[in-house]
DNA sequence: TATTGTTATACTCTATAACTATA
DNA sequence: TATAGTTATAGAGTATAACAATA
């Protein structure tokens, strides 16, 4: 009826929602045995990569909105995997840190998401997994810089 | 602090997501011109590929619930793109049509998505863009039918 | 005046349950 | 009884505006 209409399964847009889709699937399932969301250990891994961030630099990495992270982290600290500490030398932000126990789950939690994702790939050759990231890395950086410009 | 913590972009599910989120943002940037979303377009698309569909066949193609469905063709309709045709031969089943108005339209929006995806492309050499799609469709394909039997 | 964290609010997308009309 | 479409509703996730405390 109408020429020119591409397959969904041709456009890169619908292939990457789905992708991610199925995979987000099997990594919240996975993590469903250590109480976390895919999204919390997202949070929980930024604030592991870098002690003393703030909370806008954290929703900054992880591209959400710093009203967005409010709630979560007093879900977090809830259940006592994260800390709020007022930074003193500058009395509106406060530092993030891992409890004790928050960092137990983060390695247990990432080494769970690590195996998911290897299975996920097996269907691809070495070779074909290590171009898959390097090309959605420089997707993700070109767009960058005109995310930026245009912001 | 914790060791064995991957960064953000190096994980699959981190690149997947922030690859479609910048590259949707694009598409509707794109499509606004013609008063239309990346989500509007895709179903007019399914409708445009094969008429004669019902609204479960619909749903079940773009991975969207078929609740979610019933507003979508309300408001396309409602522009006049799409028309719902009781189907004689079953009368549950609604068969969906694009209008006139809406085939031009879905020309036109096609044209601009395909524009905007081989832009976002560009960084990457013929390739890289080949196995890129290749190892999506990839995952896609196997996934399914894990999906599928765990459903 | 500007910034950090916060609350309230609203909008989109999604999922579930229950209804109707047809089979 | 089961299915297609529909409605109502509730839950995530996200975004905007406005506020208090601090710079």
């Amino acid at each position: 009826m109408v020429d020119n209409v591409t397959p969904l399964d041709e456009r890169l847009g619908y292939l990457l929602k789905t992708a991610y889709a199925r995979l987000a699937l099997r990594v919240d399932a996975a993590l469903a045995t250590l109480a976390l969301t895919a999204r919390q250990l997202a949070l929980l891994s930024v604030i592991a990569s870098d002690e003393a961030l703030s909370q806008i630099e954290v929703s900054a990495r992880l591209g959400v909105d710093r009203t967005s992270i409010v709630a979560m982290l007093d879900e977090l600290e809830r259940i006592g995997l994260v800390e709020r500490r007022r930074d003193e030398r500058d009395r509106r932000r406060n530092t993030l840190a891992l409890t004790a126990s928050g960092r137990v789950r983060v390695t247990a939690a990432e080494k769970a998401r690590a195996d998911v994702e290897a299975d996920f790939l097996a269907r691809l050759d070495e070779d074909s997994t290590r171009r898959l990231v390097a090309a959605l890395q420089a997707l993700a950086a070109s767009s960058d810089r005109r995310d930026h410009a245009r912001a």
